[in-house]
DNA sequence: CGACTTTGACCAGCGC
DNA sequence: GCGCTGGTCAAAGTCG
C-alpha cells in the first residue's frame, strides 16, 4: 500500500514563484533568497516525507487490527497488502523511502494457522517452483525463493520468509509481473484487504471503519496535533515570504 | 518417471 | 583484496 502525497491538500505550493528581480536589487542577492527558499523546500518535503511514512505506518497497523477483528476465529488469516514499500520492520523507514522506486515489488503479509507448520506454503493461484532456501542474516527462520513455472517466460519470483517478530506472520515479497493467466481459482492474495470484501455494502463500511479509526487515532496523538500545527504555522510563514 | 524439494556450492555486490 | 551476505544454480533426493 502507498499513499500518494498530495501536496495540494497539504496547501504547500511546490513551485514556487521565483523572488520578482527589481532593478535595484542585486543578482547576488536574488540568488541568496533563492538558495535560503531551496533550503527551506527541502526541510518542508522532509518533514512532509516523515508525516507520509508515519500515517503510512499506522495505517497498515490500523489494517492488521480491523483484519484480526473481522476475520473467521476459526481460520483467523489476514492479508495486507502494499505496493512498492516495504514497511513493519525496525528499519528506518525515512531512510527506505529514499531508496525508492521499488518497480514491481509487491509484498504480502499472511498469517498462518500452525506456528509449526514450516511449509511456508502461500497458496496465490499462481504455480511456483521453489529453487533455493536460505538463512538471512537479520532473521532466524529461513528466506524461500520460488519462480513462476507456468510459464519459463514468466519472470515472476517470490520470497518467502517469516517475519522476526511474529512466527506466524509471513512476508511474502513478489518480484515481477506475471504474463499469463492465473492457474487455480484458488482464494487469491488480493492486492487490496478491501477486495477481499464480499458485498459493495462491506466495502462501504470498510472505508467508514477505515477513515473512523484512523480520525479517531490522528485526533488520540499529541504529536500529529503538534506537528499539524507547526505545519500550518509554517506554511503560513512561507506563503507570506513568498508574498 | 516426471515434477518438485532440498541443500551445498557458486557468484556478484558491497563495505572495510 | 578479503570477508560477508543475499541470490541463484544444479545435482541428488523424495514423492505420487
Amino acid at each position: 500500500m502507498v499513499l500518494e502525497l498530495d501536496t495540494s491538500s497539504l496547501g504547500i505550493d511546490l513551485n514556487v514563484t521565483p523572488f520578482h528581480k527589481t532593478n535595484d536589487t542585486p543578482v547576488n542577492d536574488d540568488l541568496n533568497q533563492m538558495r535560503l527558499e531551496n533550503n527551506k523546500l527541502r526541510e518542508m518535503l522532509t518533514i512532509v516525507w516523515d508525516k507520509n511514512n508515519t500515517l503510512q505506518n499506522q495505517v497498515n497497523k490500523l489494517m492488521q487490527d480491523h483484519d484480526l477483528l473481522v476475520s473467521d476465529p476459526n481460520k483467523r488469516k489476514f492479508v495486507e497488502c502494499e505496493e512498492g514499500n516495504a514497511s513493519g520492520s525496525t528499519e528506518n523507514l525515512h531512510q527506505r523511502s529514499l531508496k525508492r522506486p521499488n518497480e514491481g515489488v509487491t509484498r504480502v503479509y499472511r498469517r498462518i494457522d500452525d506456528p509449526s507448520d514450516k511449509s511456508m506454503v502461500v497458496k496465490d493461484g499462481y504455480q511456483w517452483r521453489k529453487y533455493g532456501q536460505k538463512v538471512t542474516k537479520d532473521n532466524p527462520s529461513p528466506r524461500a525463493y520460488y519462480k513462476c513455472s507456468f510459464s519459463p517466460s514468466c519472470p515472476v519470483k517470490k520470497k518467502v520468509q517469516r517475519s522476526v517478530d511474529d512466527a506466524q506472520l509471513l512476508v511474502v515479497i513478489y518480484e515481477g509481473e506475471h504474463n499469463h493467466e492465473r492457474v487455480e481459482k484458488e482464494p487469491e492474495i488480493e492486492s487490496s484487504c478491501r477486495s477481499r470484501l464480499n458485498s459493495p455494502m462491506e466495502v462501504v463500511k470498510f472505508d467508514e471503519v477505515l477513515v473512523k479509526q484512523m480520525a479517531d487515532s490522528l485526533r488520540r496523538n499529541p504529536d500529529f496535533i503538534e506537528d499539524l500545527a507547526d505545519a500550518i504555522s509554517a506554511n503560513i510563514l512561507e506563503c507570506d515570504l513568498f508574498k
